[in-house]
RNA sequence: AGGCCCGUGGUGAAAUGGUAUCAUCGAGGUCUCCAAAACCUUUGUUUAUGGUUCGAAUCCAUACGGGCCUG
């Protein structure tokens, strides 16, 4: 038994609240894939608003001011996954963190075993883009000239290629073979908006200000965990409490909300999920069932290439 | 009603009479160790109508809209 389902989709469009009831129906173990939630203490932010008698697994796994990488999440999502199929469960994905799905669909990709190295790092890292350009230019000349105009452009991905290619470690894949199943949850922009707009309102009722002054008597805005949504817009209201301030930085975390559900929309897309629902009319709750199931019984040990 | 200011993308601003620019929102995209990150691309503008001028967002007139002061 190799079966893992995937529940993707950009935030907002109520993945947690599904897998909680597919969960109950297969019999299923909810892994998270959220860069996110994976932070200790950043709950209403991070929307953290499970049912206390589901567990979940893969959130609250550092501190704020611990960092994380998807290479770490891959070594441990896989792993958990195995061990939930050993158990005779289905393993349910869900996440509207790209590239930690994306490790998992495709594990064979290399260079997540190549470690940090936080010396180059901290070398390349103050240098100007042009400078960074001309490093990368001059160890690989061809992958240098095959970048697209975007990366091109971006510092961190450049300062990550240098330092692959300058690693004397052998690149080594992660083993992972599974029969995933993609369910995939949409919905036009504007009526994400709305959503997005609405939970604000409720995030910062149920006390998200009250969060973010509590994590500062431990943490700092300079650690990794607070430069996230919802937390990273009220740095300057906290430290001067003025209500235009306040008013100023709800638009902006709107705004990055929205711009976050964009960007995972897109990410999302690329994955090519094998389904795609769009929340804004009602669940097909029989037919995605039905689907689900015959995906789930469905052998694959002889005439498929796998 | 009179007097004085002001009208520039959806929003906020810039432009000695000389190619209308920038930010933001909006839209699309990139991607295998910051990914809720970082980066790229892009639609859209001078309130209206006249006038002066080789040339007007800019000067003038009128209308419309807004603000302030006075009654």
């Amino acid at each position: 038994m190799n079966k893992t389902l995937l529940i993707s989709g950009p935030t907002a469009t109520g993945k947690t609240a599904l897998a909680v009831k597919l969960a109950k129906h297969f019999s299923g173990e909810i892994i998270s894939a959220d860069s996110r939630q994976i932070y200790r203490g950043m709950d209403i932010g991070t929307g953290k608003d499970h049912p206390k008698n589901t567990p979940i697994h893969l959130i609250d796994l550092i501190n704020p001011d611990e960092s994380f990488s998807v290479a770490q999440y891959q070594v441990i999502a896989v792993k958990l996954i195995k061990e939930i199929q050993l158990r005779g469960k289905l393993p349910i994905v869900v996440g509207g963190t790209g590239q930690y799905l994306e490790s998992l669909i495709n594990p064979e990709v290399k260079t997540f075993s190549i470690r940090p190295n936080h010396l180059l790092r901290f070398i390349l890292n103050p240098l100007p883009l042009f400078i960074l350009q001309k490093v990368y230019r001059l160890l690989d000349h061809q992958a240098y000239f095959r970048l697209n105009n975007s990366d091109v452009q971006n510092p961190h991905r450049l300062i990550r290629k240098i330092e692959i290619k300058l690693s004397l470690q052998k690149p080594t894949p992660v083993n992972s073979k599974m029969d995933f199943f993609h369910l995939s949850l949409t919905a036009p922009n504007s009526y994400l908006y709305s959503r997005i707009d609405k939970r604000v309102g409720e995030r910062l009722k149920s006390g998200l200000l009250q969060e973010i002054s509590h994590l500062l008597e431990s943490f700092s805005w300079f650690d990794p965990g607070l430069n996230t949504l919802a937390y990273k817009e009220f740095k300057s209201y906290i430290s001067n409490p003025d209500p235009s301030l306040l008013k100023k930085a709800v638009d902006i975390w709107r705004f990055d909300e929205h711009h976050l559900a964009r960007r995972q929309k897109t990410y999302l897309k690329r994955l090519s999920p094998d389904l795609t629902i769009d929340i804004s009319h009602s669940l097909p709750w029989v037919s995605l069932i039905s689907r689900i199931t015959k995906w789930y019984n469905h052998n694959y040990e002889y005439g498929t290439s796998g």
